[in-house]
RNA sequence: GCCUACGUAGCUCAGUGGUAGAGCACUUCCUUGGUAAGGAAGAGGUCGCCGGUUCAAUUCCGGCCGUAGGCUCCA
């Protein structure tokens, strides 16, 4: 038999006989390696680990432990998943199977639903089919033996998704004992590869995504190398629950909802009440610096004012119905825009009144669909941080880079470190329904957009088809503690509707002009940063976010009074204070206070009130030791002013 | 909006076809203490709301409201 060179990323070269597989060279290497073998690149081609190599080739090996082999591993556990359903329930029908991170989910189209005792019983006779190892074989397959196979079985989904793939591409199958799914692959050699797995939950889903069509019903699960690895992610589950701002929402009395005021309206307590002001302290110091003009507008408005911003043709299912006043259609606002531009024409604008930049602390009212209200995240109504920059064309860069550095000022000032910031562009089949039909400015504009973006040095990914309906946007994109995504700041150019609100200045020839208009909200909406930001700190919020800053601590009652001299000389510096004045021993009050996530506790005892000191403790730092008050209120306030992250232990 | 699950005290949660319980928090009393829980007593609930079945419903059934996990949507 032919012999052939194999390289291996260590660049070290063995010999083989043609048509040796991946597997068999993992096994050459290591009964280890050849264990953990799922799978296999072999000239930059990912391929089952199973199939021969007949030519000399560089191959690298993946076990389940590398991001690859994982891959392989969880949509391996997904056709395991499916097998052991196909079993349980013959009449349903298999659709799709995908990876995603660190899970899987599979849908079938099923009489009734899954319940968690069918996790259970799925689970167990996926158990069975592992133990019984199969082996897993690839089959390519014509067309028309694919729609027979997938016919035959009466898996009507298979056969649309094989009507849906390119001439060009192979259609292949995996058969591993009496199972047989579409898929291109790769998969493990063996069903007994998958040993550490669990079912997480069900839920219902879209056929295609598409709410027209049919629920499926839809499972997830996740599958690891080992079982520590398994336990760590679950784990991290748990943990992440722990950080859900809507838990520390409630323990910390940040925020509440109340069933008779209504879903995703907010009741902000006084402790939400602080944490909002100082934010908008933040905004409004910082839009002076970039010298922006406050404003005020009013919540409700004529219809015709969304009309002629589009608006209403285009949101009104997600608008607050109209209500009728003398006879003229009213609705709360759903956005600050139309306001502004109507700020902007109020009077007439020249060149040298440019950039006219205006914000708004403004509160919007949309009426999201009930199923997609989420804690703080998605609300119904929402204070946004906004603001419009009207300009000429020239200044349109400078304008819209200094937006992108003041998201990223904020963000230092946070420690936001983990967000991706996203160019959302239009799609053009998608002109003059979802988006303005204005296509050759839409070229321009997103052109204009993307190289202001790579001069200012910024990062970006840009996606198709995400564009505002009047021009591109960037977003920032973040993760909450549970892991769903969402837009924290976004910056939009808007090329179209100042011209609809004949927004114009005189240019210096005399000439009338359109501006183009941005619009921005940097710390998103209030409820949504708020939401945020208690899962980026767990509820251990900076000092000078914090709703209570100082907690002051009374050894006894006796130093009671020592204490209350304190907190009142505290509170004429500025800071927010409390004295925990409980007949309670010490010990339990620095817990309570801990409990609550106040940074910094004074231990007030005989031995300060008689030196005119504090003993501090700091949270994640401990017993600081005894400093005089003059000496206290220097180095917080500085901290406070500053707006320093929270102090760590390993910091 | 759609699929599924859940809803008991301020919070976290037990429990039952015969109108309810724990811990924490709260109030009062005792204790006056040194860096994550001192002790005792008390108060607190139309068991989400509305109907139905039943001699009797917090418990079983239905509808509604709300919440959760997804799907879809997000100016």
């Amino acid at each position: 038999m032919d012999k052939i060179n194999i390289t291996l990323p260590d660049n070290s070269v063995h010999e083989h006989s043609s048509g040796v597989t991946a597997l068999d060279i993992a096994k050459s290497i290591g009964e280890r390696l050849s264990m953990g073998t799922v799978a296999a690149t072999v000239n930059d081609v990912l391929v089952d680990a199973t199939k021969p190599i007949n030519e000399n080739a560089n191959v690298v090996i993946h076990t389940s432990d590398s991001k690859i082999g994982h891959e392989v591993l969880l949509h391996s556990t997904a056709h395991l998943m499916a097998q052991a359903v196909k079993k349980l329930w013959p009449d349903s029908q298999m659709t799709i199977g995908p990876v995603i991170e660190n899970r899987f989910y599979y849908d079938f189209d099923i009489d009734g639903t899954f319940s968690d005792e069918d996790l259970s019983s799925i689970e167990d006779e996926m158990r069975n089919i592992a133990k019984q190892n199969h082996e897993v074989f690839r089959h390519d397959l014509p067309r028309d033996d694919a729609i027979k196979i997938f016919s035959d079985l009466n898996e009507n989904y298979k056969v649309e998704i094989i009507n849906d793939i390119e001439s060009s591409d192979q259609i292949s199958a995996y058969k591993q004992g009496d199972f047989i799914d579409l898929c291109r692959g790769p998969h493990v050699p063996f069903t007994g590869n998958i040993k550490y797995f669990k079912l997480l939950t069900t839920s219902g889903a879209y056929w295609r995504g598409d709410e027209n069509n049919k629920m499926l019903q839809r499972i997830y699960g996740t599958a690891f190398s080992s079982k520590s690895k398994l336990k760590d992610y679950l784990h991290f589950l748990e943990e992440a629950k722990k950080r859900d701002h809507r838990k520390i929402g409630k323990e910390l009395a940040i925020f509440t909802f109340d069933e008779e005021v209504g879903p995703g309206l907010p009741l902000w307590l006084p402790n939400g009440g602080v944490i909002l002001n100082e934010l908008e302290q933040l905004a409004k110091e910082t839009e002076d610096r970039y010298d922006y003009q406050q404003v005020r507008t009013p919540h409700l408005t004529k219809g015709e004012l969304y009309e002629k911003s589009g608006h209403l043709d285009l949101y009104k299912d997600a608008m607050y119905p109209a209500m009728d006043i003398d006879g003229t259609d009213y609705y709360v606002k759903p956005m600050n825009c139309p306001h502004h531009h109507k700020i902007y024409s109020a009077s007439p604008k020249s060149y040298r009144d440019l950039p006219y930049r205006i914000s708004e602390y403004g509160t919007c009212y949309r009426y999201e669909k009930s199923g997609q209200l989420f804690g703080l995240m998605r609300v119904r109504s929402m204070q946004m941080n906004d603001a419009h920059i009207y300009c000429s064309k020239d200044q349109f860069s400078t304008e819209f880079l200094d937006v992108c550095k003041m998201y990223l000022e904020y963000f230092k000032i946070f420690g936001i470190e983990k967000y991706e910031m996203r160019l959302s562009l239009h799609d053009p089949s998608d002109l003059g329904k979802k988006y303005i039909d204005e296509p050759e400015l839409w070229i321009e504009t997103e052109t204009i957009v993307r190289n202001t973006l790579i001069d200012g040095n910024i990062n970006f990914v840009e996606i198709p088809g995400e564009a505002a309906f009047y021009g591109p946007k960037v977003d920032v994109q973040v993760w909450s503690a549970i892991g769903k995504e969402f837009t924290l700041a976004t910056n939009q150019v808007d090329f179209a509707i100042p011209k609809r609100f004949d927004l114009t200045f005189m240019d210096s020839e005399g000439k009338d002009k359109t501006p183009l208009c941005i619009h921005r909200a940097p710390l998103s909406t209030h409820e949504r940063f708020v939401g945020f930001l208690i899962e980026h700190y767990a509820g251990d919020f900076p000092v000078w976010l914090s709703p209570v800053q100082i907690a002051i601590l009374p050894v006894s009652e006796k130093t009671n009074n020592y204490a209350y001299t304190i907190q009142k000389k505290l509170k004429n510096s500025g800071f927010r204070v409390i004295v925990d004045d409980k007949p309670d021993k010490i010990g339990s009050k620095i817990r309570n206070t801990e409990l609550r996530k106040i940074p910094i506790m004074l231990i007030l005892g005989e031995k300060e009130a008689k030196n005119n000191t504090a003993s501090i403790r700091r949270r994640f730092i401990g017993d600081e030791g005894e400093v005089s008050i003059d000496k206290l209120i220097e180095d917080i306030s500085s901290e406070i002013k500053q707006r320093s992250l929270p102090y760590r232990k390993s910091e």
